[in-house]
DNA sequence: TTGTAGGCGTTATCAA
DNA sequence: TTGATAACGCCTACAA
């Protein structure tokens, strides 16, 4: 008897509450109370217990508790991942970061769950592990998503949150409130006196995301109650696009022009090539952008642009769904959110006489010291 | 009897092998055997038995399995996240992204393990729920991480390995070979003609990543090959740090001189404040980095660069770790990784009449057509 | 205030 | 080839 339970504590790890209840000489269940903070433990005994914890290493069993209690106390994070969509993965990570942030202080642990679909239907996409199994407590899903997953994910999953996703109703869902941004920027370079107008992106077309529609949607309205037209040309994004037409450049990258792109990458195209054509952006051309991503808010502070904190949308995520969790009959109430305006540099008031294409970089702007 | 059964099999979902196994008519233990495609289960049985699991929608409970075989098949990636440190989160993305893709066909589930800290110390950094119960099988860590964390981790997990961290043993580290990297890019400018080095980065700072010294180091004996010496200068890499003084850029980014960055961060900002000054990469100005990222392959193809897929640097940490894991005598031998030469258009060959300078763009680099 | 008993759903070891 | 039984570690009734 003494032998097998000095063995015990010779070790000097312990591994579950019975041992540690030898240990210590007290049954396993007031450890557990002990452990619990359950009131009915005198506190010399919960002492007694915690100094055990520490000097025996004692850790719980993450599989044991999930499985008396049926929660795992684990939520997913589902984002595509095709790997010519890398632009995905970085909204997605910053979401990511913020839901993790946020639910961390309530216990939770992140799961990655990544799809990994080609086509829009993909049917084995939905068969990796968190969805075969019972295991995550709830999902959140950044990014749009084929209809048959929507559905799937549903019905397998007791809670479930949309970041901006295609999904779009009175709960549970977050977005950012993207008609407003294309209202905010323009409206932007409309008071710096542009008149002409250029959307840089996509219009109209097939399988593109939400955001496209209404951040354009919101460019023209701010147009339109100015009296002001709205033109517009694309720039490829990705090494497999075609080449953009110098011509076309040349004809939209122009003094006077105010540009408008759909978001940072596109700017920073713009910024770059408007070089290589002897343009410069910044006063007697304008340029704003919808978006921009923590990295560019970071490394290229000039950027006139909406800036809508992924990071903090992550962590309204992980609010809703927190409280979806904790309280079966919360609200949950869905959310637009809308970012703040960063002046930057490149949208700066137009001089008529042209005199600030010279030197349209402020010399205070941050970037530069003499 | 009859009753409760056809209660348990009207209900359209069933949650546990028992009630699949009433289902059928089997026993708990045979349906356990027929899912484990056991040799023993007649082919007749197991396909009763399937075809109940997709009738009844049985999925198994993770928690039950985690506990019966002690193992979770979950493992984490770890990685720091203070919010100042933006680039430390890309780097690690796209390592999770290979780990991810590599582990989830044996099964396994990635976990996010971000280490907010501040301090070195961090010591309740590590007080996160993975490390304070046992649940993981194993972590990756990518990045550096105080020692105080190195000790901890390896005393909690059963499996780690590094992943670009100053932690690098015989076993179970995985590092991009930084000195080749240096040296490569550095020979690139010299066979341009470039006889001027510069590198701009940090030189024997405190508190900086073992690449900062590597890459140097091996730029250094790239230049002393050649008999060439090598100045050096730095950039402010985020929203806090010091301008740029404009007299410092003025004197390096100058015709005759090639570049050598230490990432593609400070590549771009050169690039754009080159501009500022008057001044254009490419041709009598060479730049080379000694590092991108997935997203500047994507949208600044044009940098001549070592691109090392980080991407494929975590599946490499992935099958280290598994190795480990499903074998516990693995050699699971550290690996350097070498990245491979992108050309770009950065480091065009020195023109000595100093032509290149007007349009220093090739004109089928893939970004312009006419 | 503490202890005893039973069960969560799976897997492993028996026996049939 | 199948079935009964006993863990795995924790949590909740209920009893002392």
């Amino acid at each position: 008897m003494v032998d097998s339970l000095e063995q015990k504590t010779q070790g000097n790890h312990v591994r579950t509450q019975a041992e540690l209840a030898d240990a210590v000489g007290l049954s396993q269940v007031t450890v557990q109370r002990a452990l619990a903070n359950h009131p009915s433990v005198r506190d010399a005994t919960r002492r007694r217990v915690e100094e055990a914890v520490r000097k025996y290493g004692y850790r719980p069993n993450a599989a044991a508790r999930m499985m008396r209690t049926r929660k795992s106390k684990q939520i997913g994070v589902m984002f595509r991942n095709a790997l010519d969509r890398p632009l995905t993965n970085l909204s997605a990570f910053e979401v990511l970061l913020g839901v993790n942030q946020e639910l961390e202080k309530a216990g939770y642990l992140v799961n990655v769950v990544r799809i990994a679909d080609v086509d829009a239907e993909a049917t084995d996409a939905i068969e990796a592990r968190v969805f075969r199994e019972q295991l995550l407590d709830g999902i959140i899903a950044v990014g749009q998503f084929p209809e048959s997953i929507v559905e799937k994910v549903e019905d397998l999953l007791p809670h479930v949150v949309w970041v901006e996703s295609q999904v779009w109703r009175p709960r549970n869902c977050i977005r950012r409130d993207e008609v407003y941004h294309g209202h905010l920027v323009t409206n932007k370079l409309i008071e710096a006196g542009f008149k002409r107008l250029v959307w840089v992106g996509r219009v109209r077309e097939k399988s593109h995301h939400f955001s496209e529609d209404d951040r354009y949607l919101g460019v023209c309205q701010a147009a339109h109650e100015h009296g002001l037209a709205v033109e517009h040309f694309d720039l490829p994004v990705d090494l497999h696009g075609e080449p953009i037409d110098i011509k076309t450049l040349e004809k939209f990258v122009t003094p006077g022009t105010g540009l408008i792109t759909y978001d940072s990458v596109r700017a920073r195209e713009i910024s770059f090539l408007s070089h290589v054509i002897g343009r410069r952006i910044g006063a007697d051309i304008g340029m704003v952008s919808c978006e921009n991503t923590y990295i560019d808010a970071t490394s290229w502070p000039g950027l006139s642009c909406v800036h809508a904190d992924r990071f903090e949308m992550g962590v309204e995520a992980a609010k809703l769904i927190g409280a979806a969790m904790s309280d079966e009959d919360a609200p949950c109430v869905s959310k637009l959110i809308r970012g703040e305006w960063r002046a930057g540099y490149t949208c700066g008031a137009l001089s008529v006489d042209g005199e600030g294409g010279a030197s349209c970089i402020p010399p205070n702007c941050g970037l530069l010291s003499s």
